[in-house]
DNA sequence: ATTATCTATAGATCTATAGATAATGC
DNA sequence: ATTATCTATAGATCTATAGATAATGC
C-alpha cells in the first residue's frame, strides 16, 4: 500500500518452499538485477539505492553486480543504455498527437504506480561521465525527433528556437514524469491516460505546431 | 569553467591570509551552511550530499550542521521550508502573464549557471516523512494558487480538471529547472530569461486560460 | 563564564572482491 | 571441469558526538 516502502521483488522471489535448490541461469539472472536495478535507481535516485536492496529485490546475491556489470556504475551505465534503446524503438510516432499518446502511455505506462516511469531515469546523475553522455545523447536524439515530427528543422532561421521549444516539450514529460514519481500531489500523482493526454497534447501543439495551429 | 565539480563557497572562504582568527557569528555560519546545503541538496540530491561537502562550501566545520540543524536531515528540513517561503513570497503574480514571467525569471534566476534553480529542490527527497510533508504542502499550495491566478477554483464540476492542469504547468517548470540543472541539453540548459519566458507563457495559457483563448 | 568552533573518533554503513560452494556438462 | 552463486570480509566512506580549544563578555 505504500509505494515507497518495499518495491516487490521482480519475481516473487524464491517461494521459500523447501530450500529450493539454486536458481543458476546468468541470463536470468542479469535481467532480474537490471529490473530491480532500474526500478530502484528510477525512484530513489542512484546515490541513495545500494547494491543490495538491489539485490534482495531481484531475489540474488549482491555479489552478482560485480560480476555481470563489473560494478554499480557499470549496473546504472546499463540501465540507461537500456531507456535509450527502449525510447528509440518508442520513437514511431508520426505526429504530435501520437506522441502525446505515448507520452501519457508512458507516463502511466505498464509500470507506474508501484513501478515507476522509466523516463525519470534520464534525469538521475551518478556523476559517471560515460553515463551522463549516454544520457545526454538520448535526450538530444529525442529532442531532434521531436523537432522533425513537428515537421521542422534544427537547422536554419529558427531552428534553434524549434529545438529549444522541443526540449522544452520534453522537459514536460520528464517533469511530470518525476513529480509523478517524486511526491503524492492529487490528482496529479494518480491521474490516468486519459487525464493526461488531452493537456499534453495542447501543449505539444502550443510549443511545437507550426504558427497559427496552437490547438488540437 | 566545468559547473559540475567545484561550486564556489558562498563567501571567498578564509582569504587564506595570515591565518586569520576563528570567525564567531552563529547566525551568519548558520546562513552560510543553509546556503551551501541549498546548492548542493539542489544540485546532487540529498543522498550525494556529504555535510563535510557543504560545511566546506560554507568554509566551516562539519560539526556545526549537527549543532545548528541537529542532523543533516534537519539541515534539508531548512532548506525546503526557505524555498517554501520563499515561493509564498514570491507568490504575488495576478495573471498568467505574470506568473511565466515570474517562472522565467526563477529558472534563470540570480542563480543558475554555478547556482541552480532553487526550485529543483522541491523534488529532492531524503526519506524523511517531515520533510516530505512541507514538500507536498508546498506543491499544493503553489498549484492552488496557479487556479485562482486563472481565475477559477479548484472545487465545483471541472475543479478537478483544473487542478491537474496547474499540477501539470507546475511540473513544466520543475522538469525544465531540473533538465537545466541536472544534464547540459543545448540550447535548453543555456537559454536566458527572454527564451524562455514566451514559450512559458503560451504554455500556461494552453493550459489554465479560460476555455477559447490559448494563446497569449 | 559563556558559547562558537574545531579535533578526534566511535559506530554504522556500503562497495568490491577473494575464495568457497554447488549445480551442470562431459 | 566449468561456471553460476554465495560467504566472509577488507577498506573506504559517512554521520553524529564527546570533549578540547579559542573568542567574547563581564
Amino acid at each position: 500500500m505504500h509505494p515507497a516502502d518495499a518495491p516487490a521483488p521482480m519475481t516473487p522471489a524464491p517461494p521459500a518452499a523447501a530450500a529450493s535448490p539454486r536458481r543458476r541461469d546468468a541470463v536470468q539472472t542479469r535481467r532480474l538485477l537490471l529490473g530491480a536495478a532500474l526500478h530502484r535507481f528510477a525512484t530513489q535516485g542512484y546515490a541513495a539505492t545500494t547494491v543490495r536492496e538491489i539485490a534482495d529485490d531481484a531475489g540474488v546475491n549482491a555479489a552478482l553486480i560485480s560480476r555481470y556489470f563489473d560494478s554499480k556504475e557499470g549496473l546504472f551505465e546499463q540501465c540507461l543504455t537500456g531507456v535509450s534503446t527502449e525510447l528509440g524503438t518508442t520513437a514511431r510516432a508520426r505526429t504530435l498527437d501520437e506522441v502525446a499518446a505515448t507520452m501519457a502511455e508512458q507516463l502511466v505506462g505498464p509500470y507506474s504506480a508501484e513501478h515507476p516511469n522509466r523516463l525519470v531515469l534520464l534525469l538521475r546523475t551518478s556523476g559517471d561521465e560515460r553515463a551522463e553522455r549516454i544520457r545526454l545523447e538520448t535526450l538530444r536524439t529525442y529532442s531532434l525527433g521531436l523537432v522533425a515530427v513537428a515537421g521542422g528543422s534544427p537547422d536554419g532561421p529558427g531552428g534553434e528556437e524549434r529545438l529549444l521549444r522541443a526540449q522544452l516539450a520534453l522537459s514536460v514529460a520528464l517533469g511530470v514524469a518525476l513529480m509523478r514519481s517524486a511526491t503524492a500531489l492529487e490528482p496529479l500523482a494518480s491521474a490516468d491516460r486519459d487525464d493526461l493526454v488531452g493537456p499534453l497534447r495542447s501543449v505539444l501543439h502550443t510549443l511545437l505546431a507550426p504558427e497559427g495551429r496552437a490547438r488540437g
